[in-house]
DNA sequence: ACTGTCTGTTTACAACGTAAACACTGGCAT
DNA sequence: ATGCCAGTGTTTACGTTGTAAACAGACAGT
């Protein structure tokens, strides 16, 4: 053990641990890589946390935990513009926490109540009634989250342009799909980007 | 080696390892225990698939490829309507699914792009241009996919039923999150069907 | 009959999560 | 001061995982 070191704390490892997943995603989170990423033998990581899924379970935390959400009184539709920007913002910067979205939502946890509660409250000061407010908080989280899920999973990442994964996916079809390839051709001359299509369908 | 035995193929692979899935998770499907379910080492999957990896790809793709799509023709609504609703019923029946799907689409596949392009067929026989259709699309998907992503991850199966899991919150949260308790106490008195819920948003 | 291609088995290994036992440190009560 | 104990970190070890490598039998085409 070398001589001087900061105490290991939850936050430390979790702050690490999230460091890691961007860097090199989450399959390189192991715990001897997160441990001597904090300059300790992995086992020191069990007096802070109980096992892995904790970590996991608190690195999805600390991501949803980025994603503003204005405090209620303003502009409802403007207050849910920034939540969807800017969840859609965080979830690009932690692509990894898109896929632990799913079994790792602890939805107990009081930073998840907070913002259910500050969410709900915004529409509701908005006039919304309890019954609209839930649907409508209900149906613009599936649409931020979908899309963002549909976003992620597509084909290209922001560096091959649209244009050369258009021409293979022209070639590699053929005449097979001429729906597909149709709309293809037209949304590539069209240009297509995903923060207008975004900003576009949360109007509905 | 038995006698006789049925020779492996990929279809026979990824169709008992949809079973297992199904049955014990996507944590139990390892390739030892889908050797040992098809009677056989688990080293001898190798000789048909490359890698574990494109195991999990393969039933993910299996499970899509349930997913019922009417043929381009009919009113477009109605067809959206029953890939919506097949969607979500596919996925309750392979929950594990969900969280493969992130990481996993692979969009090239035969499967995928016929899906695409039947889907943008009945939009464009329904008279959508080009650009339209695939904003469409988009946006369905989006909010389909998000729906059940949603549903999954609340804290609910069915078997709990609203009643107790509402008192549970209600209790827990106090007087902390007053919008969201009053939100919840609502929404319970008035119930909340996610089948309802889902065929409202579609609506829009 | 010979040879290669398929399909399966056996053995082996590195990496993983983590249980168990141990060692060091600091502060508290006696 | 002394003894003790709780907290933090290390060492060692085990079972499980994905898969590389070497081998063995079956069967088809020459």
């Amino acid at each position: 053990m070398t001589p001087d070191r900061q105490p290991l704390t939850k936050e430390r490892i979790l702050t690490e641990a999230v460091a890691i997943a961007d860097a090199d995603g989450v399959d390189a989170l192991t715990m001897r890589r997160l441990g001597s990423a904090l300059d300790v033998e992995a086992m020191a990581l069990y007096n802070h946390v109980p096992n892995k899924d904790a970590i996991l379970d608190g690195i999805v935390q600390m991501v949803l935990s980025e994603i503003e959400v204005p405090e209620p009184g303003g502009d409802w539709r403007e207050a849910m513009r920034v939540r969807a920007v800017s969840a859609r913002a965080v979830l690009f910067r932690h692509p990894w926490a898109i896929g632990l979205l799913e079994s790792r939502t602890e939805n107990s946890s009081p930073e998840r109540l907070h913002y259910f509660d500050t969410i709900l409250g915004t529409l509701r000061e908005a006039g919304f009634p309890n019954q609209l407010a839930m649907r409508a908080f209900s149906i613009l989280d599936a649409y931020i989250f979908g899309f963002i899920l549909q976003e992620a999973s597509l084909p290209f990442d922001d560096d091959t342009s649209l244009g050369e994964i258009g021409e293979d996916l022209l070639l590699q079809m053929g005449e097979a799909y001429p729906h597909l390839t149709a709309v293809t051709r037209d949304v590539l001359a069209g240009g297509y980007d995903f923060d207008v299509e975004f900003r576009f369908g949360l109007e509905l």
